[in-house]
DNA sequence: ATCTCATATTGGGTTATTCCGATATAACGT
DNA sequence: ACGTTATATCGGAATAACCCAATATGAGAT
């Protein structure tokens, strides 16, 4: 009962960066066939239409994984909460961390590339300071978040 | 030349989600090393102290690092966005990721630990809506983080 | 009760992250 | 030049996250 569907395939290339495999499974037909019980009269191409205009840019998302990816550490957000009260040369992150040099050092090197802190070079020591104030927005929200306990 | 240090053990012990073992590296002598060398004429004690203090409450912290994890998936990305227009139930949901059933129900599992949404249940369907309009602003910040390309 | 369908969970193979010792780089002092 | 020191990078083992087919659960419908 549940047949074909109209795919609305690519009408933009912009979400390129979805790396799945459409073509050999059958997630679309199952989905539909939910819609169609869902709603009794509809034009199911047409809704599946409107929901795939749900879908944002690729390459926001891109953006928004590598910052969320850097910001899911607790070493990494601890170093972000020292630097709250002004920037801190590496070796100074060293101790707030209380880890090996190595690692702050790849840490750090993370927080660099997801645009989250900028660093100043004086002689021997690289100072670390957050990139923009709405990084600590960033950190007050997702401590906002009130995340259900158990599991 | 860089000797002893007295270490500001545990004063507290709120940062019991620390997991790491102090006791067996040296880190924390080789980075006071460079703390003595930073400041000519400091209280070594006294700076690792006050570092020591900018460490926030450990179980912030987690919820953070839980809430930013969540994130940092583009499946889960893209669900909120979809749901930026209101609720939708899970088979749409399925339709706006383009993954098979199975993926998209953890994903939504995850986001629901997170705290990020909601559900509300009616029938056999499993309506999902954001938790707080906090979350778009995360989504926002996140997105508006200038990360620099290459690496 | 039984069947159907929407959703949730499980198992396990694959891939990505994390950690940290070892090593490399780069800037200062002598 | 050389040694020293602060930081960065590499290698690879341990750990966690991801994907998805198969299976389980639970709410109608018959």
């Amino acid at each position: 009962m549940c047949g074909e569907v109209d795919r609305p395939i690519e009408k933009d290339d912009a979400n390129t960066s979805v790396v799945l495999d459409m073509s050999s499974d059958n997630s679309l037909e199952e989905a539909c066939c939910a819609l169609e019980s869902l709603y009794d009269d509809i034009d199911v191409d047409e809704t599946v239409t409107a929901l795939t205009e749900r879908r944002r840019d690729g390459s926001t998302i891109d953006g928004q994984t590598t910052v969320f990816g850097a910001l899911a550490n607790e070493h990494r957000v601890r170093a972000l909460e020292a630097l709250r009260e002004g920037e801190l040369c590496a070796c100074e992150l060293q101790i707030v961390l209380e880890a090996p040099q190595s690692t702050v050092a790849t840490h750090l090197r993370t927080l660099r590339d997801a645009g989250l802190v900028k660093t100043r070079k004086k002689g021997k020591w690289t100072y670390y300071r957050v990139a923009d104030t709405a990084v600590f927005d960033l950190l007050d929200l997702g401590a906002a978040v009130d995340v259900p306990e158990s599991e």
